[in-house]
DNA sequence: ATACATTAAATGTATATACATAATTTTGGA
DNA sequence: TCCAAAATTATGTATATACATTTAATGTAT
């Protein structure tokens, strides 16, 4: 639905003031779409996106703050992010030998496994997408990296 | 930045992956920036949101639901976000007569100043979307637009 | 070697949000 | 008319988030 209708505002100062609120907007519905499939898996999208990067990372642990740099949304605690995740054993931490302020984190083999029943079932989320096609997709990847500057 | 460098990941599924972290990642660059422009004058960017709306009623008062179906982010306790700005002396509630459940906000003279003074400073805010020129930010909102269908 | 600054992670705390439930009033059908 | 369903707003509660502070370890300049 057009932007206007869905938030019932038919005017707008000028096309940067909709561009933020189109943005705000789209950028709240697609989370919804995403925290909607997360659920049946009980992660939030914070702590599916943290697997995710831990499993990028292969055999190698990472640090807390090499995870927040990865972190779509940079939020600030992460520590309490992986202590959700290591509570249902998704994660483990460790000290690092060389700099002991550091810990690393390590995705366990159940948490690989969530990664994959979950994936299992992402086509259904990018078919909600599905309203433009591929150039399209590409072209408004670009504007939104244009955006940001 | 672009996405890959901002999130350190190089390789994607497909182009709609990317569009779906892309459009996280970018509604959360944007609702930073609203949200740092409000802090100075105490406002949330959904009180913001709620000022504005009751400002575009003019003089009519607007039910709680109401206000709910025009915000950016319908969340559901538009309730206790009218509370806070009522401590703040920016709306003031009204029980409606003809529908006794229904409760309706008016906004006061000194929620319309504020909404003033916050505005005399929104340019800057529009500055950092300048990155994109009239017509591609014009091209942008239609494709977002498109995209949630 | 010591003092001071910096870094990494964790914690405290106030506020915001999501989601379920309640309280009140209105609506609409038997 | 009366009663169940729906509508409207408010509240309870658990969790999430933002932001400041703390703790511990390391780096650096003298």
């Amino acid at each position: 639905m057009k932007l206007e209708e869905e938030i019932k505002q038919y005017h707008f100062q000028n096309e940067y003031q909709k561009l933020m609120i189109n943005q705000l907007f789209t950028g709240k519905w697609i989370s919804n779409i995403i925290s909607k499939h997360l659920k049946e898996f009980g992660l939030t999208s914070q702590q599916y996106n943290v697997l995710r990067i831990l499993r990028g990372q292969k055999e190698n642990a990472i640090s807390v703050n090499a995870i927040s740099d990865r972190m779509i949304d940079k939020m600030s605690n992460v520590s309490r992010l992986i202590d959700k995740l290591k509570a249902k054993k998704l994660v483990q931490r460790k000290i690092n030998k060389e700099d002991r302020r550091q810990v690393d984190i390590e995705i366990t083999a159940s948490g690989l496994e969530l990664i994959k029943k979950i994936e299992a079932k992402e086509q259904n989320m990018f078919n909600q997408l599905s309203a433009l096609n591929e150039t399209e997709a590409k072209q408004l990847n670009e504007l939104l990296d244009k955006l940001r500057g």
